[in-house]
DNA sequence: CGCGCAGCCGTGAACGTTCACGGGAGCGCT
DNA sequence: AGCGCTCCCGTGAACGTTCACGGCTGCGCG
C-alpha cells in the first residue's frame, strides 16, 4: 500500500540520452559540455532528448573522471552567532572567488558534536576549516591526513594549520582607554565552562597588571546575550565596586548592555563595557558598543587561502601571516 | 620554476593499500567501513597500512557505487542578515537529522549571481531549496528536473514547491494594535527596488484599509539598518505626521529605531515601531522591537521536510500546509 | 569417512562519466 | 586521381569503490 511506485526507476544515464538521440555517448557528452567537433543540429538534438529524458549527469561519475572539483567543510560551534556567520560569510565568498563549494555544519557548540560531524564530514570534504574544541588526538583521528585549518586556537604539533586571533595589543588599548577616563575597577566577563582560562582573558589580565589595577574581578558568562546579562548580574552581585566591564565578545556585552540599562545603571556614566569581535550588531545597540575588532573578513579569507594552499601543494603561509590582529574600535558605550 | 613538486603524485587508492597489506581490495573495504567477515588481525593491518600510506577513499567513487549521500544547497540573498541565517541555521539542523549534507550560496541579494549560483550548484547537489528573485524560466533552465523549494514565493507552475509565508493576519494585527493605540497615522517602510509591491506591503494595505486608515504613507528602504534609517527619515519628511511606522523586516525596523533616536523621537512615545520577522536581535535593543514574528526555525524545517520529500519520491506535503504564518509579538518599541 | 557449515577471503562486474585515440566523409589542391 | 586536411563522430579504457558471488579452509557431527 502507499503510493510509491514499485521498483526503483533506474536513473537516466548518459547512455540513454545517447540511444534517444541516436549517437553515441561522447557526443552527447560534447553537447552538454560546450565543447566544439559537434555539429549544431546534433547538439540541439542531443539536448532535446535530455531535457525530455530529465536527464541530469551524475556529479559522482563526473567527479571521480576529473578532478576538479573541490568541496570544503566549514565548521563553527553556533551559526547563530554572529560572529561565526560574518567568518562564514567571508569564507563563503572566498571559496566561491575560487570555484570550490562549501558545506557548513553547525556543532552547537558540543564537543560530542564536533566528532560526529567529522566522521561524516571526513569522507565527503576535501578539506576543513573551522572551530574546534575537542582534543588534536580525537581531530586527527578522524581527519586523517586531510588538510585542516583550525581557527583560534594553537595546535600543539605541524600536522594542523591555524589561523591564529591575536588581541593582545587591543585588550591592552581597551584597558589603557578605561583607565585613561579614570576607572580603577575594571571586570571582566570571561568565557565560562572551558577548562583553562581563555587567552582574552589571559591578555585582559596583563593589561590590567600593566596598568596596576586589579585583574580579579571576573565572572563568567555563557555565550549569548542572556549569558551576558547574568554574568554582569554575578559580576556586580560580587563585586559591586566594578564601574567598567571587558566581556569576552560583543554577544555577552550587548546582554550586559541590556541588564545595566535593567538595573539602572546608565552606560558610559555609570558603567563602561568594552566587548571583544566588532561585530556590525555592536553599532545598533544603544549606546553603540567599543570594542576590541577583528576583522572577521579578513579572517574567512585568509582560513580559505591557507587551506587551499595546503590543498593544491602550494607554499603554505608562514605562521606569522596567519595572524588577525584586534584593535580597539570607540563607540558610546566606553 | 617554484616548489610544486614535479609530476602529481599519484592518489593513494584501495588497491595501493590492499597490496601493502597483502589482501584484496575487498577486504580493505570490508576492514574500512567495519564490515564483519573478518578476521581482527587482518582488520587491524589493513588499518595500519592504510594510515602507513595516507590511505583516504574517494567520495565520488564511493558515491557511484552508493546512492545513499545526498547534498543538498541552500541558497540564500545574505548570509549577514540574520534572517537568512535563523532559516539556515534551521536548514541545517533539520538535514543533519537526517544525514544530509548542505552547500550553502551567499547570492549577495543579486539575481545574476543566483543563476551563476545555480549554474555550478546544478551539477552539485541533488536538490536546492533557497530563496530566489529571478524567473522561473530561468530558474528552471539551470535546474533542470531538480528537485526545488522555493521560499516566500509564489510559484506559477507546478515545476516548485514553495513555502508560503503568510503574515496577513499578522500584519492586521499590528495595525490593529496601532490604531487601538490611538495612532491614526501610520507609515510604511516597504523593500525598495523590486518591481511588484511586496506582499508585506499589500497585507499593509489591506488592514490600513480594514481599519480606515491611510495606507498612502510609505518609503523605500534598503535591505540594512541604514537603509531603516534613511528610509524612515525619508518617510518623516514626506510624511511628518507619521506617529507609527511599520517596517519590511526587522533590520529596517532596528535602523528605524536608531534614526528616531537621532532625530530625538522617543519610542514608542513620539514613534511607534513594528517589524516583520521577530529576529532573536529585537530582543538587544532599546526599547525591545516589536514585531510580526515568523517561525524561522519552524520555516527551515519545513523547507527540508518537503524537499525530501520530493528527493525520495515520497508524498509531498500540500500546499496548505507549506505555510508559516507570522503573528504579532509586542514588545516595547509598540 | 563424508558431509555440512561457519568463517574468512578473493574475483569479476558494475556504477556513469570523460579522456585519448582513431576513423570516415567531404573538400580543395596539385 | 591521389593526397592531405578539416570537420564530425564513435570506441575502448580509465577513474576508485562496493556488490554479488564463489571458493577455500577447518571443524563438528552423524
Amino acid at each position: 500500500m502507499g503510493s510509491s511506485s514499485g521498483s526503483e526507476p533506474r536513473r537516466v544515464t548518459i547512455h540513454d540520452v545517447a540511444r534517444s538521440a541516436g549517437v553515441s555517448r561522447q557526443t552527447v557528452s560534447r553537447a552538454l559540455n560546450g565543447k566544439d567537433e559537434i555539429e549544431v543540429s546534433t547538439k540541439q538534438r542531443v539536448l532535446d532528448a535530455a531535457r525530455e529524458l530529465g536527464y541530469r549527469p551524475s556529479r559522482f561519475a563526473r567527479g571521480l573522471v576529473r578532478q576538479d572539483t573541490t568541496t570544503i567543510g566549514l565548521v563553527v560551534p553556533d551559526l547563530l552567532n554572529p560572529f561565526f556567520t560574518e567568518v562564514a560569510a567571508a569564507a563563503l565568498e572566498a571559496a566561491r572567488a575560487r570555484g570550490w563549494h562549501v558545506v557548513v555544519y553547525d556543532t552547537a557548540d558540543r564537543a560530542a558534536e564536533e566528532i560526529g560531524t567529522l566522521q561524516v564530514i571526513g569522507t565527503q570534504v576535501d578539506a576543513v576549516v573551522g572551530y574546534f574544541s575537542c582534543s588534536e588526538d580525537e581531530l586527527d583521528q578522524f581527519t586523517r591526513g586531510m588538510p585542516m585549518v583550525l581557527i583560534d586556537r594553537e595546535p600543539r604539533t605541524a600536522r594542523f594549520s591555524a589561523i591564529r586571533i591575536d588581541g593582545e595589543e587591543g585588550v591592552r588599548a581597551a584597558v589603557a582607554h578605561l583607565v585613561g577616563r579614570g576607572h580603577t575597577r575594571i571586570g571582566m566577563l570571561d568565557q565560562v565552562g572551558r577548562a583553562a582560562p581563555s587567552p582574552r582573558r589571559e591578555w585582559f589580565t596583563a593589561a590590567a597588571a600593566a596598568h596596576g589595577v586589579d585583574a580579579g574581578l571576573v565572572a563568567g558568562a555563557a555565550q549569548s546575550a542572556d549569558g551576558g546579562g547574568a554574568g554582569l548580574r554575578a559580576l556586580l552581585a560580587e563585586h559591586p565596586e566594578v564601574t567598567a566591564v571587558f566581556t569576552f565578545n560583543d554577544i555577552v556585552a550587548v546582554g550586559a548592555l541590556r541588564e545595566a540599562r535593567r538595573l539602572g545603571r546608565s552606560v558610559p556614566r555609570d558603567l563602561a563595557v568594552i566587548g571583544f569581535d566588532g561585530l556590525a550588531l555592536g553599532a545598533l545597540v544603544e549606546p553603540p558598543l567599543s570594542s576590541v575588532a577583528l576583522d572577521t573578513r579578513r579572517l574567512g579569507a585568509l582560513a580559505i587561502d591557507q587551506v587551499g594552499r595546503l590543498l593544491t601543494g602550494a607554499e603554505p603561509l608562514e605562521a606569522a601571516d596567519l595572524v588577525v590582529r584586534a584593535e580597539l574600535r570607540l563607540a558610546g558605550s566606553a
